[in-house]
DNA sequence: CCAAAAGTGTTGATCCTACACCCATGT
DNA sequence: ACATGGGTGTAGGATCAACACTTTTGG
């Protein structure tokens, strides 16, 4: 089958930035490309539009099929359209940013990946295409919506200490915080509850939060 | 010319929300198509993406094309993707916002479109496409940003009064602002340097202020 | 009993908001 | 002289940052 227009058309792409925190670092997903161009090289998961779906939708699904989860945090943070970004034809891609807590992650070779892996992010390998720059534009995306918290829970199981929201936060923005004063500054916020749960760690046991529902009503921000 | 491709490839295109300030009020500039479809209908300045440029120079070049200036503002915020928002074909669009000060518009119908006009954004006439969606986003997206300040300036001449910046601002927040606060947020920003000049209105001069230099040295926030 | 993490309040500094009077100019 | 907009400061309240000790559990 042939597709033919009048005017020369690009492809659509979606990327998907998918981070996670593991053993208390923040970490991408990376796929080593099993053909070419690139071949070998690690690049971010993501793939074609097809004619049928919105841009969201394609990134749901690719990070379904290379993740097999949905992401609680999926939304687009820019676009990367140089003319010779892929010496393929004309791509556009559409950049999008995923947080997943790694228990729900079952991440795994699919067919067009000969690998994958979780990428401490100041450790990364070279990249295919121009997918430092879309790792660069995703983790500036990141830090800048974190201070609004939302955001870190994508990255938290469903119940999780207060100490354990401190990590990722940390993790995110690359800096300490004080203790009390994030833990006033989120309890204040009425983004999450107390359960009657507690942890059963290694020492004193800790008070289980969850999120409040609702949080990502709408999961795009900005239409797509 | 036919350009054929093994797989389907949607068409892209950039549209711009416009905005400036006439008499005080923030408006958008619409142009009234000249074709089916929606003939006749008015819709956002906006066009096909060539393969030799990118999504940034699309937008610029569309809006210098359609306006006759450079946007000191000009940069994406949405992607519209809807499958069937264009009934010719599959058409994904990058929406962008620009600001320009009227001074500088000279906007003139092309040869696509019938006729050109600033529309008062509370007196919109039904809109092409998912049109009034975009705007909807342009907007929010201009509230969101327009706190740092730093927006309000594309509205705005190279010299301008405090007062006149006030108006702006409460133009564009759709509120009124404390006169002396904002002034000292302002002058405490170091976005504006004080001009030797005055204004020459109808009663007692005001010193005119100008914003410092390199205040958008990434035009694009997140790539594009 | 010791180590490790959990839990908890106050104080000082800073920032933000609300608010009123005098000044310079044109008519 | 007066009308119009320009220019300026302060006091009270709210918010944010810094900071230390006690409690609970497991080993």
């Amino acid at each position: 089958m042939i597709y033919s227009y009048p005017y020369p058309h690009p492809a659509i792409t979606t990327d998907i930035a998918v981070f996670t925190l593991r053993e208390g670092r923040l970490c991408i997903l990376l796929i080593q490309r099993g053909q070419d161009p690139y071949a070998g090289a690690w690049a971010l998961p993501g793939g074609f539009m097809s004619m049928t779906e919105t841009l969201d939708g394609c990134a749901r699904r690719e990070l379904l099929e290379e993740t097999g989860v949905e992401a609680p945090v999926l939304f687009p943070f820019g676009n990367y359209s140089e003319p010779n970004r892929d010496p393929r034809e004309r791509v556009i891609s559409v950049a999008y940013l995923a947080l997943i807590p790694l228990d729900r992650m079952s991440a795994r070779a699919d067919t067009d990946a000969k690998a994958v892996q979780w990428a401490d992010l100041d450790d990364l390998p070279p990249l295919a295409f121009d997918h430092a720059d879309i790792i660069e534009g995703a983790i500036k995306a990141l830090r800048s919506r974190c201070e609004a918290f939302e955001i870190v829970f994508g990255l938290l199981p469903a119940r999780f200490t207060l100490s354990a929201f401190q990590a990722a936060y940390e993790a995110v923005m690359g800096m300490p915080a004080d203790r009390r004063n994030l833990q006033k500054a989120l309890l204040g916020s009425g983004l999450i509850l107390a359960t009657e749960e507690v942890s059963c760690g290694r020492h004193r046991p800790a008070r289980l939060y969850r999120a409040i529902e609702n949080l990502y009503p709408c999961r795009t921000l900005g239409a797509t």
